[in-house]
DNA sequence: CTTGACAAACTAACGGCGTTAGTTTATAAT
DNA sequence: ATTATAAACTAACGCCGTTAGTTTGTCAAG
């Protein structure tokens, strides 16, 4: 076998590619090896281990979703800022739903570079927030509803959780923003005061 | 050795308490049965797969979270009945994180006994929202919020992605709770008109 | 042009996992 | 006392991540 001369970063793209396409779940060393045409021992010329390359693929899920949350609130202001935001949050669950799970199972605790990586998913949060008139607490705290929100309402919908019911869930979404909405109008109000 | 004569039952409440302790990420098959002083296809004369195992612990995991849930709202109505109910869910994903993450990671789809069971959660959430003057349909809708809320909050905290900022979480929780409150309040005034 | 260093690839193996097939054997019912 | 049932066993398969030690292609310095 010619060698190819792979590359970390090589390694890293065909880890996204095949995670994206096959699964989070099914993803293993060996599959991977397989497909660039290598034995998986060699794999660790290139990466520490399997959490190491989790991690990589994690850096560039996050940077993707910071991305799209830019574009989202890019020249917006207050409701219309938030509801983009939103919006965009809700298509990258839906439309990578592999990529978005690696995000939620990075480790965030003991690792302090993707600590800091968390702060890219806060940081269009908190400018989409900066038209209304709330205290820096504030935001603190309503950035962390946000996240919850959107993040509860992707991962159950994706788990299959919301079929008991047949209305719609496009609808209970925009319920579900509308309530944020309405939560940051009632905390302006209550810091005027 | 002596037979012992395991039951299913053991083998499920052995499995519970052990992803209690030890967490349910490092469980496997092969460590339980050795905890039960028997080899690990001795188990399948019990269960048929890992997977039915899973599901049977999942179904105690709902039953405890609905046991809890009723507890909380037995005799309170409207805002006081939704917040004591939000207070056990949390507290449930706060003390028993381990048998939490069993009903997340429980496979919804194509499943119709966990489908059915996901009814057990949905139900006292339903009664708790019941003092509000609401339709059927808001209801349904806003049962996903007030699920999409506690969910994403409480697997947020437990993943460690709230570390960024140093406000309380007690206090981002109160308001995401606030923020449900204000949400049916609105919902309702929408219903009468 | 040769040589030497580096790193990309390899082989072989370890211990772990879930799972299957086939076998023994204790117990409980006839 | 005999028999049927099912609880346990052994042995093995094919996955998995990972390590140690070895070959070998490439590229730069002498």
């Amino acid at each position: 076998m010619a060698r190819q001369g792979l590359t970390r970063a090589d390694i890293v793209s065909a880890a996204i590619e095949m995670i994206e396409s096959e699964g989070l779940h099914s993803f293993s060393l060996r599959e991977l090896a397989s497909r660039l045409h290598i034995k998986a021992a060699s794999l660790y010329n290139h990466i520490k281990s399997s959490d190491e390359l989790h991690t990589e693929v994690g850096y560039y899920a996050i940077s993707e979703l910071k991305r799209a949350q830019l574009e989202a609130i890019a020249g917006k202001e207050r409701a219309e800022a938030v509801e983009s935001l939103a919006d965009a949050y809700y298509r990258f669950g839906k439309e990578r739903p592999e990529i978005y799970k690696v995000i939620l199972s990075l480790p965030m605790v003991k690792n302090d570079a993707i600590h800091s990586a968390g702060f890219d998913i806060v940081e269009p949060i908190m400018t989409a927030m900066a038209g209304y008139h709330l205290t820096r607490e504030q935001m603190m705290h309503l950035q962390r509803v946000f996240r919850s929100i959107m993040h509860g309402f992707i991962s159950q919908e994706e788990a299959g959780c919301f079929r008991q019911f047949p209305v719609d869930v496009g609808d209970s979404y925009r319920m579900a923003v509308r309530g944020f909405i309405l939560l940051l109008e009632n905390s302006e109000k209550e810091a005027r005061a």
